[in-house]
DNA sequence: ATGAAAGCGCTAACAA
DNA sequence: TTGTTAGCGCTTTCAT
């Protein structure tokens, strides 16, 4: 039978239509296709028969009220528009809840306080089993104080206040990969084009290219722009490099957007990627890093991986009476070649 | 009090925590919170001030089992990471949902059938309101059955069998709007870059595009790429496009996308945008339009604006007993001027 | 192994 | 205007 459908007098298939068609109690009904409680075999088959044939499907209100337990979990983002990256998340999220029959319930801020607060009480009152609370990008905050009252993981943010788990990229290592790639190429006049704006991926992708440059013996060209990490900075960033660096050979730039600024800056100055200059980004946004020509070497943010890894935090809690103990991660990412580097020959 | 509170005994603050604090019956504080039934002025601000000082939220699990009203639309989409329009849809849909107390859960089917109808009973089981369905572009589709049991509004998209509310962008108008821009600024010899694959966004600008050009008595000039809609597919059509037509001076581009091919393939043929080349695209990517140097003139699709007018028709399918009238809407879609257009100068 | 009954927290119908 | 009572459709105890 098709889902949704309805008993004879009009009304959505309930449990006790399976439990009169199968002539069992809706105890029985229950237990049998819940896989609690005894059950004979037989019992169990002849209910879960009945109950495929009528097409009914347990109402999760009622057994939410009941048990305790919605299977919904509520994803609170500050934003969900900006960037394909929220969407990642969401994506990974929402395949590791469909893969146990959850859904997720996705919530956004905009950034403004009061809206969070909002937002949250909406998924509190909806009794929400857990929430995953995720930045768009990698930074410090402060949550607000009713996620303290219900089981929450952080994506891409972590909070000195609150013991909770989270999971951010590790961006000392994207500094450090990025940067290592470029010297393993022969380069060593390699600079880093960044954001003058401290933050957690900023600060960590600085430290790792300096980390690597330091251990090669390579002396550090840092350009940084007030603009903002969009092409426009990156443009900005890569006029003041021209200008001050013009012997560079290689650079690591702090996104995939302000690597096509560059990449439009070296066109206007006659400057070839990858043959002048070899070229390293980080997110690997299909729209820029794919479609730039040559494409972009790039490091990959795993979103979709802590969205998923979310979700499997919020089930091992969910799962255990006792609290388990707090779990912290930091992806590795991965470095994704395409064609903005070249082997520099000397 | 913060949101979340526990009672003396340490459950969730309810209702009836509630109506002992402020010495009425659960029923008056029903009443009075819900602005259903009569209450006096002086209850229910007493009873208001004392919700609010318990930090009681009505749990809507309970409130939706008696009511037969969650407050829950179900948001069924074929992608949601690819592309950032997604972002926008569900972001418009949540703001209109936001502003009404509702919640969206967003679902998605990667365009797999078995996932989709699954995801679907999910949704139905957890007594979702109605459902809102999006496809990512603008093409026919034959939604499931399961829908045809609940409110459903269509984004989009729309299904010959169903007859139901739905929202497309006007892709002829797209396609019309954006030839005679270029028409305007004095060119004749313009072409149209598309994709081979039909489609009812395609077809639509096809169309428009062709109407704006007989209209001025000029002569199609349409060439299409088996690439796709990507940077890469533009590349290959304006491969073709200088090589079989040299002497167009504009060109109106399917997408966004496809226009960063052209700037790229324009470039190497040493051909400069706007000034030999004028360009015209359409989804107003910001990613793309906004990071491309010049700036690319296009035509902005509403997806926010679909996605907030799906909820205004389920409101208004919902607060009607009697259905009311099917609506359909086709979205008229503004130009984006930046810098890619130039005035022919002759 | 099965079923009767209680009750999750609320709203709707009805009574006072 | 306010309160009492009966469910909403399930899961959970507790009998049998």
């Amino acid at each position: 039978m098709v889902s949704g459908a309805r008993n004879m007098s009009g009304k959505r298939v309930g449990i006790t239509d399976v439990a009169s068609a199968a002539g069992v109690s809706i105890t029985t009904v229950s237990h049998a296709l819940s896989g609690q409680g005894k059950v004979s075999d037989r019992t169990r088959q002849r209910v879960v028969d009945v109950a495929a044939e009528l097409g009914y499907a347990p109402n999760r209100l009622a057994s939410g009220l009941r048990s305790k337990r919605t299977g919904v979990i509520g994803l609170v983002s500050d934003e969900v528009a900006t960037t394909p990256f929220a969407g990642r998340i969401v994506l990974g999220a929402q395949e590791a809840a469909s893969d146990r029959g959850w859904l997720i319930v996705v919530v956004n801020s905009g950034n403004d306080r009061l809206i969070e607060q909002r937002q949250i009480d909406t998924l509190l009152a909806q009794q929400v089993d857990a929430i995953v609370y995720a930045t768009m990008y990698h930074r410090p905050s402060t949550v607000p104080a009713a996620l303290r009252s219900i089981p929450t993981v952080l994506v891409n943010t972590r909070d000195e206040g609150f013991d909770t788990c989270w999971v951010v990229p590790d961006s000392f290592n994207i500094g450090k990969d990025a940067t290592s790639h470029l010297i393993d190429h022969g380069h060593e006049r390699i600079a880093h084009l960044t954001i003058e704006q401290p933050g957690l991926g900023r600060d960590g992708r600085v430290a790792g290219y300096r980390a690597a440059m330091e251990e090669h013996g390579l002396a550090p060209i840092i350009v940084s722009t007030t603009e903002g990490a969009t092409a426009v900075g990156g443009r900005e960033a890569a006029e003041q490099l021209f200008d001050r660096h013009p012997d560079v050979t290689a650079v690591f730039c702090f996104n995939d957007q302000m690597a096509m600024g560059l990449y439009q800056t070296a066109a206007k100055h006659g400057v070839q990627v990858p043959d002048d200059l070899s070229v390293v980004g980080v997110d690997n946004l299909e729209l820029v890093a794919g479609a730039l020509l040559p494409g972009l070497t790039t490091i990959a943010l795993p979103h979709y991986e802590m969205g998923r890894w979310a979700i499997d935090q919020v089930e091992r809690v969910l799962e255990h009476e006792d609290p388990p103990p707090v779990v912290h991660e930091r992806y590795r990412c991965e470095l994704v070649e395409r064609d903005s580097v070249a082997r520099l020959r000397r």
